[in-house]
RNA sequence: GUGGGUGUAGCUCAGCCGGUAGAGCACCUGGUUGUGGUCCAGGGGGUCGCGGGUUCGAAUCCCGUCACUCACCCCA
């Protein structure tokens, strides 16, 4: 008895069978569409960068526990990308003298990161990445604010299936050192306090500050901040203002789009001000949709350079858990039109005639590759998704006819090789199905 | 890393007070010679996740292990 090996992909990984395929591609290319009407050029980059590029600015979860990483036969040190931002970062900073700025970016990498699969999340995941380098105008703010709208539109999404919250580091660390004085070094474990202000009950989130070390009273205060919303932002001095991209949007026309909340961090540390996330409104994807924000100096690992940047990735598991949820994922799209059929072996070579007239017309086409009943071709022709069958048969090619036959309404008629492909076109220009 | 649930045919599952495996769907063939989506008949296909234990005998009980899954931790 022989040991197989397993047929199920790695642990997190998954196979995208064509049906499957499908459905992703019609998602993503609907919001590549989005995206390129916002003039963005699509790019693409290696899968294995240099660990170095996610030490300094990841966050340290990832690189500690997350990281798939090697050793190549030179001792180098190298990773699967856990997320497209530093390789971009790196080609714009490698570019910087080429590029002309503002430039405008998306790719559609696979990354990978080491952590226990669950509703959400998975090792290999597709992510959507949309990044604009050179400008520290707040108008990137309110381009991106319209661009993630558009792209949920584009993926037939209504407003009130999602919510757009946003924050800013800048405004979050002035309200814990101005609103609460909270000391400098305290700041990030207050902030990731905040994160999961959410999730837990009050004791368990009073214990952990108390842990942090912040005083009852200021522990009272962010629950205050938490509850007064924007209000929040009244106290803040006129310095602060200045400095938060955030502020400058709620100052625009943009505002009514988005949702102020100081809850939303994130973890990676290389954001500066803006940060944002989107959620599902429906409580059966607890898991942030997508987000991303503004980092103003990630180019400064690779280079002297500053330039800003600002973007986001969107992942195809949690879009499509959205989209099924919502009941907005597309059928899957068939891959054959036509199937030509010839009845017997000796009038393969005519068939073989008809399907190049037919693929020559850009009609999709395949042939059975043995002779079985006509009846059985049929149903596979069907079942293939094709619309139309070609059967090639001695009594009508004793006249030089062959037979086009619509699947769905069922009707035939005979034709010659010349009108094989413009009587097909018809069938399948015909609505049905 | 922690906890819960689940692992039987390609898929969805039944069988589980122990006696050596079933249904529906899917698939293949046929119902004569060139017409599918309905019907009828027949057929192929299973290491019952894996390993060990108890027993005359285990899919069924016990232990271990792995995988999947949900949640936690954390995070996109």
């Amino acid at each position: 008895m022989a040991d197989y090996l397993p047929t199920e992909p790695y642990r997190g990984t998954r196979d995208f069978l064509p049906e499957d395929m499908s459905i992703r591609s019609q998602v993503f290319e609907r919001l590549y569409e989005v995206i390129e009407s916002y003039g963005y050029q699509r790019y693409d980059g290696p899968i294995l960068e240099p660990t170095e590029i996610y030490e300094t600015k990841s966050s340290q979860e990832i690189v500690e526990q997350q990281l798939y990483t090697l050793t190549d036969r030179g001792g180098r040190r190298l990773s699967l990308r856990p997320e497209m931002t530093p390789s971009v970062a790196r080609m714009i900073a490698g570019n910087v003298s080429k590029l002309n700025f503002p430039v405008r970016w998306y790719s559609h990498p696979n990354c990978h990161r080491y952590e226990r699969p669950q509703r959400g999340r998975v090792r290999e995941h597709w992510q959507i990445n949309v990044d604009l380098f050179g400008s520290s105008s707040s108008a990137v703010e309110v381009e991106f604010v319209e661009l993630v709208h558009d792209m949920m539109a584009g993926l037939g999404a209504s407003r009130d299936m999602y919510e757009l919250r946003v924050s800013d580091r800048v405004l979050l660390n002035a309200i814990l050192s101005e609103v609460l004085e909270i000391p400098d070094d305290m700041l990030h474990d207050a902030a990731r306090l905040l994160d999961r202000w959410q999730k837990y009950p009050q004791e368990t989130l009073a214990a952990d500050a108390a842990e942090i070390g912040l005083t009852d009273k200021q522990f009272e205060k962010l629950g205050e901040v938490v509850a007064a919303g924007v209000d929040v932002l009244n106290d803040l001095s006129q310095e602060v203002r200045d400095h938060s991209m955030l502020m400058q949007v709620l100052d625009t026309g943009a505002r009514d789009l988005i949702t102020f909340d100081p809850l939303i961090v994130r973890g990676f540390d290389y954001y500066t001000s803006t940060v944002f996330e989107v959620f599902d409104a429906d409580p059966a994807n607890r898991r942030s949709l997508f987000g991303g924000g503004r980092y103003d100096n990630l180019i400064g690992m690779f280079s002297p350079q500053q330039v800003p940047g600002f973007g986001f990735g969107m992942g195809d598991v949690t879009i499509l858990d959205f989209l099924r949820t919502h009941g907005l994922l597309p059928d899957a799209h068939s891959d054959v039109d036509a199937v030509v059929i010839a009845t017997e072996a000796a009038l393969f070579d005519t068939g073989r005639l008809a399907a190049r007239r037919l693929r020559a017309a850009g009609i999709r086409t395949t042939m059975p590759l043995e002779v079985r009943k006509l009846g059985k071709e049929i149903s596979r022709a069907d079942r293939a998704g094709a619309r139309v069958v070609i059967i090639v048969g001695q009594q009508d090619w004793a006249a030089e006819q062959v037979t086009v036959r619509d699947l769905v309404s069922g009707d035939q008629q005979q034709v010659t090789l010349d009108q094989v492909a413009p009587a097909v076109q018809a069938v399948l220009e015909q609505p049905a199905r």
